[in-house]
RNA sequence: GCGCCGGUGCCCGAGCGGACCAAGGGAACGGCCUGCAAAGCCGUAAAGCCGCGGGUUCAAAUCCCGCCCGGCGCUCCA
């Protein structure tokens, strides 16, 4: 017992997160495929995860994160002909252009990040498996997976076979080479220019969704703890991912956890609606976006929809200066202190417990927050503990303090215009102040008068 | 159509049977502090009752039923 409780999509209730093993949490969370530019939607996503992972950690559980990159698929094959160049080579650039946005972001490295491309050999093995079940076969076009020998296919997203069929029916092409319109491939036949790998059933690229199961399987071993990604997953992905699993008889995930996705005016941002904002994109416009974005994304619950406007950036943008500000203070005044304040700590567990209620986890952290800054003001003993656990709960969440001391050469001229103003003050001459502080405003920096001298922030 | 999640103040967003019937953030207003600010503090802003209509209960924003509206999934997708 961990004493944390999270929804499960599987059972559909919020129930308590059992380890299979004391102490330890092995983590699976579905990243992205790369072939273009992450968007707001992956951010949130990469987010949750990461605040999840943090909060078990602040609660002493070690936790084993892993996160994979999709490197191969129609998306990136398609790229890669439309840029002429290889899959690999479209893979390698936008991998990297994901990782540094995590990195922005302060999201932490998973412990591990498998490549689909990499795991080739483990896939082929896990198909000739399903095989050997028979649970799968062959047609002209690859290996597919016989939905019907699955008990339970359905469960993850709460609907029966019949039902699914029927939507399949309506939607999806009909292979005539399958035997149900549900069944899936796990293996997909080469085609000329396609990047492929031997397999006892011909040259071939694995199917999608065999990639998680071999990774998360190969990584974290059998009935591993919770697996993660984006509710659009549900179905087909982790379904599929599921009925693999369940074809050869292994014990999957005990713990289905899925965010909800990100509106833009009110509608899902995805690439086919053409609506996305990218990461790199956000960051660059301020440097505050990074926090600011995490803020937003705590401040709704993972599982509800969340909006996201320049309106609710600026706001988020306003509350992440508080913290900073309270940091700065403590940094001029008192030491930290090193206890922290117990009733806020247990209130903060208590709202993240319960399915990692974020949003009211920041309630409490900023709540102490101001309980420090009161506490400052007059100069109270609790001051010390209080500023350190508004820190403390802040760090817990992902969020970093920047008490915005200047040093870079870029700043000399801000510090230049500060001193000059600060001597204008101590000589009265109000009007040289205030003309060198609209000077500093134009540059977007905030001079703030503290009893132990100016200091200054960028706005 | 089917499945899942929602509809709470000016905006975002907690609360899911009774502790002050509504946390926290943003925006607004008044005061303190300040040379003036900023930051911070103190306080205020009629949520006519928490989408609508019924019901259950001593008690409902919180449970049940119906309806309306929104989002997502059923198609590559975080």
């Amino acid at each position: 017992m961990t004493g944390i409780e999270l929804y499960d999509t599987l059972t559909g209730e919020i129930r308590p997160l059992e380890p299979r093993e004391p102490g330890k949490v092995a983590l699976y969370a579905c990243g992205p495929t790369v072939y273009d530019h992450p968007h707001l939607g992956h951010a949130r996503s990469a987010l949750t995860y990461d605040v999840l992972r943090r909060y078990l950690e602040w609660r002493g559980l070690d936790v084993r994160h892993v996160a994979n990159i999709t490197d191969i698929d129609d998306n990136i094959i398609n790229r890669a002909r439309d840029e002429g160049r290889t899959e690999s080579d479209v893979a390698v650039e936008w991998e990297a252009v994901y990782v540094d946005a995590m990195a922005r972001l302060d999201v932490l490295d998973p412990h591990d990040r498998p490549r689909a491309t990499e795991w080739v050999t483990e896939m082929v093995d896990f198909v000739g498996r399903i095989m050997d079940a028979g649970a799968a076969y062959t047609t002209g076009t690859g290996v597919y997976l016989r939905v019907g020998s699955v008990h339970g296919y359905g469960d993850l997203v709460h609907r029966g076979l019949d039902d699914l069929r029927a939507s399949a029916g309506a939607r999806v092409e009909v292979d005539e080479d399958k035997e149900d319109p549900l069944d899936f491939a796990l293996w997909k036949a080469a085609k000329p220019d396609e990047p492929s790998w031997p397999s006892p059933w011909g040259p071939g690229r694995p199917g999608w969704h065999i990639e998680c199961v071999a990774m998360s399987l190969g990584i974290l071993g059998d009935d591993f703890d919770i697996h993660g990604g984006g509710n659009d997953l549900v179905f087909p992905h982790h379904t599929n991912e599921r009925a693999e699993a369940l074809a050869v008889g292994r014990p999957f995930a005990r713990h289905w956890v899925h965010n909800a996705m990100l509106n833009i005016e009110g509608t899902k941002m995805s690439k086919s609606l053409g609506n996305y904002r990218t990461v790199v994109e956000m960051l660059d416009e301020h440097p505050l976006n990074g926090r600011a974005f995490r803020l937003l994304v705590l401040q709704t619950h993972y599982r509800k929809a969340m909006e996201v406007n320049p309106e609710l950036m600026a706001s988020a943008r306003s509350a992440v200066q508080r913290l900073d500000a309270l940091a700065r203070r403590s940094s001029t005044s008192a030491a930290a202190g090193d206890d922290l304040d117990e009733t806020a700590v247990k209130a903060f567990n208590s709202a993240m417990d319960d399915d990692l209620g974020t949003p009211q986890g920041v309630a409490v952290m900023f709540d102490t927050l101001h309980r420090a800054n009161a506490a400052l003001d007059r100069g109270a003993e609790e001051a010390p503990s209080l500023t350190a656990t508004a820190i403390s709960l802040a760090g817990a969440l992902g969020l970093s303090v920047d008490e915005g001391d200047g040093g870079t050469d870029a700043d000399s001229a801000v510090e230049e215009l500060v001193a000059r103003r600060q001597a204008a003050r101590e000589a009265k001459d109000w009007a040289a102040a205030d003309a060198l502080r609209d000077e500093l405003a134009a540059l977007g920096v905030v001079v703030e008068d503290t009893p132990a001298g100016p200091i200054w922030r960028r706005q």
